[in-house]
DNA sequence: AGAATTACGTCAGCCATGTTGACATATTAT
DNA sequence: ATAATATGTCAACATGGCTGACGTAATTCT
């Protein structure tokens, strides 16, 4: 399999401790990620969606009545991009559109019941693998990675996330 | 502390402790990854190279002598995708390839120091990014992360990865 | 009221990066 | 000798990003 090889050597003389890099961690990120994501392949599969459709049921089902600004703020794509899988998730009816209330030109996006459902499935698979790894790691593993992870995030970002991550349906305009 | 509380709803009565989702944890590792990959992206552009390129001069860099079939295991992506990017980080100097010693077949794959220059580069953006992430949590973060993470992975590839991550320039060759 | 801005949608095309399948070449293993 | 392996390559296609341009309805500004 992979006969994997490593090195020790990459920092040249002069370099400083602070320029050392965490290669550790950015592996680690790599990998982890790398299977987190693709825990829910199968499921999409069936259904005929791929990652991005993923994406956008997630937010949208953990955020009724979110704002089409809204959610491409969270997914940081282009409109055009967002279009083409949000129409496909409207379409075959896993996501609905309804008008705003206060501002008839937004179009606030909820998941149906059927959403829900697959939302719910896609969760509770990604959720088996953290449960399985908090487990295999030592107490207070669980508050420790959630504050990284948060502080890994764009300060810019970091507001509306905890915000989005603490309270969903809580439409939060940022600046 | 990352004071979060999870969304009852979503839930239906029946719903088992264990089934619940971790909705924290999911959003984190999905923002957290999402600004973590796009530190590199204004180095890559000075490039015109895009994320497949970082990936592979990372491991490449990280792993002299890297045999492509390996590559392909850290990556998992097929030889095709590979060989687009590949090639072109052959062909304008930032990676090399020699001959397998005991078997001639294979490409022995490591970055030159124009290579080593780019990917180090490309490490410190992410590392500062880490350490701020690191700084900003408590002691013991570091730890409890990398268990985490490593947690995460594949247990199929969780032995190679540990080796890839933790031991460099340890030739270890396994099963 | 009229003009400007905003929220959203859409058409069209391009790019990066993933996929499958088929086939070629050299080298090594049986 | 033959088979299996390591790698490369051609061709076609899918997904999901992107930019630019333009349209429409609703809201806000003056």
């Amino acid at each position: 399999m992979a006969d994997v090889i490593l090195r020790s050597t990459n920092v040249e003389a002069g370099a400083h401790r602070a320029d050392v890099p965490n290669f550790e961690l950015i592996e680690l990120l790599f990998f982890a990620y790398r299977d987190f994501v693709s825990e829910a392949d199968e499921v999409l599969e069936r259904f005929g969606f791929g990652r991005a459709h993923h994406r956008v049921l997630h937010f949208v089902s953990r955020n009724p009545d979110l704002k089409v600004a809204e959610l491409l703020n969270i997914l940081k794509i282009t409109k055009q991009s967002l279009g083409r899988v949000l129409r496909e998730l409207v379409d075959q009816g896993f996501i609905e559109a309804s008008e705003g209330s206060s501002d008839r030109r937004q179009r606030l996006l909820r998941a149906t019941p059927k959403g829900e459902e697959l939302a719910l499935e896609l969760s509770i698979a990604q959720s088996r693998r953290i449960k399985r790894a908090l487990e295999a790691s030592g107490p207070g593993t669980h508050e420790a990675a959630a504050k990284f992870l948060a502080a890994m995030i764009n300060p810019e970002d970091s507001g509306d996330v905890a915000k989005l991550v603490r309270s969903p349906s809580m439409t939060g305009r940022r600046r």
